[in-house]
DNA sequence: TGAATCTCTACTAATCCTGTAGTGTATTAG
DNA sequence: CTAATACACTACAGGATTAGTAGAGATTCA
C-alpha cells in the first residue's frame, strides 16, 4: 500500500495540473477541494517543492503552481518523491540499491529472482505512465480494462 | 518494500522445499541454517500451516514439512499469506477490495487509474511466477534479464 | 503597518514491525 | 508411565513509522 501522504500528494497535484496554467492555487482552496489536512498539506507540499514539481509564491497573492508540464510527470518518480524507494527488496532498488545483510550470492538469491520480473515490470510501467495520461483516462471515465486481476 | 517477516517465511519455505520428500526439517535447522530468529519463525511457520502451505508434526521427531509442490506454489499468495494484500490501493485489491473513504466515483478517480496497469502487470507475474521457477533459475544462477530496471 | 500566505521545526498519538518470553500440548523413546 | 523433545499459542516490549497538529517565522502586497 501506498502511503496516505503519497496519496494526498497525487491529490494535490492533480489538482494543480487541473487549474490555469500561470493561476497557481492557494493550499486553502487545495485542501477544501479535496478534503485534505491543511498542516499535513503544507508538508506534502513542501517536498513536491523541493523535488522540483511545483513552485509556490508567499504573500497575499501567493500559493502553488506546478512548475512540470503533466506529459512529463512520470507516476513513478513522483512516487517515489514522496515515498522513497519503491522496490521491494533494497537489492532490487535502483535508485537506493543496498545489499541484503544475509545475503551471501545475489546471483542465487531466490528470494530476489522471486520479485525480480514483477517488479521490473511494475515499475518501467510507472516510469512511463504520465499524469498526462492518467487525467485524460479519468476524463473519458472509460472502465478500466479486463487485466486488472488485482490484490 | 515486503516485510522482514515475509522474507524470512520465504526463506523458510525455500528450504523446506530443499528438504528430501517425506523429510521435512525441524525450526532448529532451518533457523540455523538460514540464521533465522527462532521465535519469530515459529510464529511465520505457523502461519504458513494455517494458509495450507506446510504441515508440521510434534513430539521427539517433529518438525515442518511442505505440502505443496514448489510447481504449485506462486509467489503471490504465499507473499499475500504472510503479508496481507498486495495492491497498491484499497480500491484495486481484489482479496481486500475496499472503496476508499473519499472517493466519489473509482471509474474517474486519477489515483487508481495511474496505479492500475502497473499493479495489474506486478499481480500477474507474481501470480504466475512459482516457487520451482525460482528455485531452478536460482540454480541456474544466470544473471537476470537486463530488463531490470529497478528502484 | 497589517493581513494573508507560505516555511520550517518540533512534537504527539497511534499503529506496525520485529522480535522475545513463557506456558501449554502432543509425541515418542525407554 | 515418565522424561525429553518439539511444536502451539498468547502476551508483551521496544523501536520505527505514519499521520497528523502546533506554533513561531518569513515574505508579499495593499
Amino acid at each position: 500500500m501506498i502511503s496516505q501522504r503519497a496519496r494526498y500528494a497525487f491529490k494535490a497535484i492533480v489538482a494543480l495540473a487541473r487549474a490555469k496554467p500561470g493561476q497557481g492555487l492557494q493550499i486553502r482552496q487545495l485542501c477544501e477541494q479535496e478534503k485534505l489536512p491543511r498542516k499535513f498539506l503544507e508538508q506534502i507540499l513542501l517536498a513536491l517543492k523541493a523535488a522540483g514539481y511545483i513552485t509556490s509564491r508567499r504573500g497575499r497573492d501567493g500559493g502553488y503552481e506546478l512548475l512540470k508540464a503533466p506529459e512529463s510527470i512520470a507516476i513513478g518518480p513522483l512516487l517515489r518523491a514522496i515515498d522513497g524507494p519503491i522496490a521491494p527488496l533494497p537489492c532490487l532498488s535502483r535508485t537506493a540499491y543496498k545489499r541484503c545483510d544475509d545475503c551471501r550470492d545475489e546471483a542465487h538469491c531466490e528470494l530476489r529472482i522471486a520479485f525480480s520480473k514483477a517488479y521490473s515490470l511494475y515499475l518501467s510501467s510507472l516510469e512511463t505512465t504520465t499524469l498526462a495520461e492518467v487525467m485524460a483516462a479519468a476524463g473519458d471515465g472509460q472502465p478500466l480494462p479486463d487485466v486488472l486481476l488485482s490484490d
